[in-house]
DNA sequence: CACATCGATTGTCACGTGTCAATCCGTGGA
DNA sequence: TCCACGGATTGACACGTGACAATCGATGTG
């Protein structure tokens, strides 16, 4: 494991040449010394311990993304290369850390001093507070921005399905514990706008996603021209087979919308109408506010909307004007 | 930030005493001692600095894995938590990292001097090399084990189709090249298997999955009573679309059986026959492996077919002896 | 009573780094 | 010739930790 001790020798420099140039301060020397230390670095593969360099600034280079207990596809796959790329050109290295490991995230991170750390998930105001405490910088996804989300997705869900001219309108939401204020938030913003354009609310169906469970389709679907608002694709992929089980036809009965865009929705039989949630913008305000230092700017509701697009696929067709959008 | 020093004077002994107590050597000391340094650390919320440790030992307790360029569902996620706490039993902190992040992995994360690195994905033989120069231990899923795996998964779908009355087998494949080497070796699995059985194998079905493309299917489906082993669950999913877009019934015209068991497979219509991929077992080989220091056992194909659970969907129960198992 | 013994506790060193004060050396002016 | 100046380079320190040698003190032994 070479060290800027050995750099130093081989370019037969002191040690504190070496850091100096390596670290910025390399205009107080000559050119050719210059050159000559970073070529010895280059040769000799020398990389800085992070130990070392931690140890005398009293806090590391180490950026913590907390990753949110969902399953992880290309969108939230992307926002987490962004992050990581935008702070790798702010000179901070990004890990990753599931949060659904349990409590033992603060005894194993705290003692790496990391400079920051972002949550994609809602943190609890406690683990917050003890990351403070250590001077560690938060930015997280706070609930009121999660719920402020969910409710503009409800909100453009039920104005695609009323839209497409369905007189009734539902939420579906699955039955996890863990999804509940999510699917709340997102169940209230299909109210809201129902109410406030004077369509019909009908109860929120809650679909068991077991294997199977879709099999005896209960008499969820009293009504006619119902239009479903699903929690994600995969609750939009349940109604639509419990529909077809019921002898229900998809969309000419029932109207689905889902939310993901996930790859099934856009290959099956019939193809899914979903909202595609755009994160690229996210990453940038992320970074940003991690390395100013301040805490992230809340986004009013209009920045949010932008982020989503509503995908038009053949479960929500209702209507002969609803045609597919070029993509 | 509250050092050893600080613990020290608070319990009113040397510093030397506190790391020693803290660090497995307690048995020297008086109990009360051992007490009073321990509540002292307690009280004052004492972290040890993972830098200052890793100055004076010259590796770190910290294991980087790396995460394969694929979307990460619950199987996948359970086997990294796991793999998490048990190098944390192990007194090690887990950290992840995505594989698709370009090459600034080594730059990012050899300053950490890492103890290991697991690789979910198999890595270039000269990473594997630069890693080992620097004396960080890797375990990995190399190429030859994920392609006896996925032989092993093509084998598997090929029989429970034979099984279930399916007189023709093809293997469906999705059209992206980062999956092909994986998909080649799923469709030799199936070929192997009906070779060996004497069953009739079709060309294998190249799926498209961008949106709507299987809207208007080919006349990919020129036989009877066929059945498709689909690359995972998604693709699946498009097998079955366009078999309903032409007119064809699932199962009783086309087989399909999926893998991943993903959560809408077990609620569409039909219902998709699956094969679920138990991943608890190798987490604990990986972690022994890690510890002990010496390479990853290359498990014999039996213990792998072991891993794998054939779940009966209706997408695939040809015959009426076909029932679904108790779950 | 002197001394060896042994358990309990402490002192010291090294790890690799970045920063800042200190030193070196060549040049120009008096 | 001497000194001040200033740019180029180096020395020394601190950061927090774990391991090991060294020290302390009390007890038992000759």
């Amino acid at each position: 494991m070479t060290s800027s001790a050995d750099v130093a020798s081989h370019a037969g420099v002191s040690r504190s040449t070496v850091s100096q140039i390596l670290n910025g301060h390399d205009h107080r020397f000559t050119p050719d010394m210059v050159l000559r230390v970073r070529q010895a670095a280059e040769d000799l593969g020398y990389r800085p311990s992070v130990a070392g360099r931690t140890l005398v600034r009293g806090t590391s280079d180490i950026v913590i993304t907390l990753i949110p207990d969902v399953t992880i596809g290309p969108p939230l796959r992307e926002l987490i290369d962004l992050i990581t790329q935008e702070l790798a050109t702010a000179g901070y290295t990004n890990l990753l850390r599931l949060a659904s490991t349990g409590a033992s995230f603060e005894d194993a991170v705290l003692g790496l001093r990391p400079m920051g750390v972002v949550s994609l998930a809602p943190l609890s105001p406690d683990q917050r507070t003890r990351l403070e405490a250590q001077n560690v910088r938060v930015v997280e996804q706070s609930l009121e921005v999660q719920i402020a989300i969910d409710g503009a997705i409800g909100r453009l869900q039920a104005a695609h399905l009323g839209r497409m001219g369905y007189s009734r309108i539902a939420a579906a939401m699955p039955l996890i514990p863990r999804e509940l204020p999510f699917a709340t938030a997102r169940a209230q913003g299909v109210r809201d706008w129902c109410e406030a354009e004077g369509v019909q609310v009908v109860d929120t169906l809650h679909i068991d996603m077991a294997r199977g469970a879709m099999s005896h389709p209960t008499t969820m679907f009293g009504h006619a021209q119902l239009g479903v608002a699903a929690y994600n694709d995969d609750v939009a992929m349940a109604v639509v087979g419990a529909a077809s089980k019921a002898g229900l036809r998809v969309p000419a009965d029932i109207g689905v919308i889902g939310v993901d865009n996930a790859d099934f929705g856009g290959v099956s039989s019939p193809t899914l109408s979903t909202i595609k949630l755009d994160l690229a913008l996210s990453s940038h305000a992320i970074v940003e506010a991690l390395v100013r230092g301040d805490g992230l700017p809340t986004s009013s509701l209009e920045d949010l909307s932008r982020q989503f697009t509503v995908i038009q696929g053949e479960s929500s067709a209702l209507t002969p004007s609803g045609r597919r959008p070029n993509h």
